[in-house]
DNA sequence: GTGGTCTAGACCACT
DNA sequence: GTGGTCTAGACCACT
């Protein structure tokens, strides 16, 4: 379910904070439930039990989890808040990227057709 | 025209390479127009010469500009190719940024809301 | 009367002593008043009973309760004593505070106002 | 300048944030001004290198300091904002004292005094 | 030179 | 068992 790329220049503790984001916004990991501890994902994936705790404080810090000290860590409650930042997150992201192509000289046209793609691939497989 | 953000964490040289790209993609530099010296573009930034050659490396790398010995640097004939590859590049962030955006659980209807808001604030500046 | 956060990080055990505390110098507790047994306790909130006994032994250890062995746990006689702890706990936290004020270069007068305003509010409810 | 309690439970990185927001709050470090580097700060306090960086990160996070990358750290421009953050945070804990105060039957003139103590001790030396 | 990331491994408090 | 902190030391990109 978590995947690392280690030939990727983004820090692997961001890739583990932005993997675990996605799935409590996709639904995958429901409010209060239990996230491996750290031991265990640093066995699981080869990773520094440093790294991980890393990450995991990120989530923490973000308000996507909450720590039970002697328990171990948990999906936050609130996960539709979590999901609607994201949702203003990617929003944001649409603009920059539609200003880059406006200036690129794209068109609506063509921007229309590159999404409708996506939407017609994925549609069946969500 | 050129600006640098030293509290941005994205290496100097590679906001300087973006930079220049744009103004290539956008039309404000034609193709054989002439870039201004390392050392002038040094002096004006102030930022280290070895920076602005790493740019200037890149951007010829990339097939953006040329060099003439002697001469200096110079925007590509084919600025044609230079717009195309972005377009590529900008498409990619696309579905990209759709398939995040899917499982987010946005909807079709408010992605196109949120382009068609910088199509029309945009629309009349360029 | 009694509630733990377990979100919190500070240790259930330190959470249950503080609570009890205010509750006996607050006058919600009386002298030789008994309080619940380890177990009871331990089941009401849900809570092992490992540390409900570590929060009772400290209390006694900082004089607040005594223990009658096969009875239980009862508040001390003396809660004036323990009101004065606490003021004198209260006088050292406001003396580091308004140290700390006047250094991020606060006033009299703020400082004033925002205790004339928790009495102004609290006054009636007590 | 930079003072670090090992017997102090709070953890080192969290006493350094906490002094060098001090000394950015107080005026001592002025804005845009350079912080020691990581190593030397080490060196100076005899702490590992991890630690300091950690406490650096945080100070960044708050947006007390900014980083420019192969230069080092940083006072924000922006102090004025940062005090005014200090100084909520003080009045947060005025309020919550004040309540506390209040339910150890404390008066308003016995925390006028304290109070009143503290500027006639400290006023001279600031 | 600078900060940022990561591994390896110890020790702590809390449950 | 759990997460949180810290040391020791390597390696990286950037200036």
């Amino acid at each position: 379910m978590i995947h690392v790329d280690f030939k990727d220049r983004t820090p692997i503790w961001e890739q583990l904070t932005r993997n675990i984001t996605h799935l409590v916004v996709s639904g995958v990991l429901a409010p209060n439930e239990q996230l491996p501890s750290v031991r265990q994902l640093s066995g699981e994936l080869g990773i520094n039990p440093n790294t991980i705790q890393k990450a995991y404080s990120e989530l923490e810090r973000r308000g996507i989890t909450y720590t039970v000290a002697g328990k171990g860590c948990f999906v936050t409650e609130n996960t539709d808040r979590i999901t609607q930042t994201k949702q203003d997150e990617i929003s944001e992201k649409y603009r920059a990227l539609t200003k880059e192509a406006m200036q690129a000289h794209m068109t609506r046209q063509q921007i229309d057709e590159i999404i409708s793609a996506v939407f017609a691939e994925q549609g069946g497989s969500l």
